[in-house]
DNA sequence: ATATATATTCAATAATTATTGAACGATATG
DNA sequence: CATATCGTTCAATAATTATTGAATATATAT
């Protein structure tokens, strides 16, 4: 996970720059503490700070990484949201952009980690609470396997209860409904 | 990322088992998703399942892995507050229990990650600010690169106030106003 | 205090994930 | 339509992370 702060990007060169790395550092450090790679994190970090559309081409000269290493980076950025891909081309090359507004990028980030986590949990559980209570009403289960699927199916039904908050949880997070007062969109 | 989905542990032998080892792998992959090593997801789900004190002697057994990786599982999971160490012990032996409400397992693991970033963040960006305002107000910056650090400036002032909104957003969690009408602590 | 059971750390290895260059495919341009 | 340019996929390798058994440390009971 420690890693030299500059790597194998371009060596800084202005105070201004150094201070870059080191925040692009943290951006990659923090993006990694939610498993994102951490080179992946250091192109958001780049994108963050240029501010402006990038191509493929540009984000290997900054990170001195293979193109096609960045195709998957930006795959895994525009994935999470955090990036995505402009409508217009430079010549015949893509454009890719970073979201700058951290509230927004917060906003989207999680929203999509957590629907994620929403939908594989939903698709485990769901299925399995019919089964799961057809075998507690069923005459030949013994006392002690009823007692077992009983406590499981009470842990099932918490946890349905549970996603269906988050889901709430996740349009509040989506309608901005936490960024009151947030000049979010700016 | 992809795993039989019974990999070394013991084999299901009832369908309830079966159940168990499905939503104890949406649980993994779902931790997995945020950074946390897929057999500590396993663990965390067992915990869940069993819903009582575990020695690492019995992680051992039901996981079928070390001693020792079963003590750096636990390590990571009491560090993210999804699972603690009780006061009591069986004999000699140190015992663990899982936060089996998903709320408060919600609660206690996003705080501190999100705890973790905010000091992440900050550390970083909170000591560059005054150096990087000083080359803006220095007579010798050059007009182009003070026009950058500017904008630098800029994006690092607003990535601050993002931070201040990240730790009221914590405090709340922590709080638990988020769950109002939810049986957390039930 | 000493012996003994348990927990943690360490260094080696296994397993996984990240990265690359080359091959392939798609798309735009003349 | 042919060609050039770019983006993606694939299979190989590099790098990192996970896992282990042995060594060390810590704690408990006698």
């Amino acid at each position: 996970m420690k890693k030299s702060i500059s790597g194998k990007m371009k060596e800084p060169s202005s105070a201004r720059e150094e201070i870059r790395v080191k925040v692009i550092d943290a951006i990659a450090q923090t993006m990694d503490l939610y498993g994102v790679n951490y080179s992946f994190g250091q192109l958001y970090g780049i994108l963050f700070f240029e501010d402006r559309p990038m191509t493929l081409e540009e984000m290997q000269t900054s990170m001195n990484m293979s193109k096609s290493n960045m195709s998957y980076a930006v795959r895994s950025l525009t994935d999470s949201k955090m990036v995505s891909k402009l409508d217009e081309k430079a010549g015949r090359q893509d454009l890719y952009a970073a979201e700058t507004d951290f509230f927004k990028a917060f906003q989207l980030f999680f929203a999509s980690k957590l629907q994620r986590e929403i939908d594989v949990m939903t698709a485990a559980i769901k299925p399995v609470i019919e089964p799961l209570s057809e075998t507690i009403l069923a005459l030949e289960t013994s006392e002690e396997e009823r007692k077992l699927c009983l406590q499981d199916l009470h842990k099932l039904r918490h946890a349905v209860r549970y996603y269906e908050w988050l889901q709430q949880f996740v349009d509040k997070l989506e309608d901005g409904q936490f960024f009151e007062g947030q000049q979010i969109g700016d």
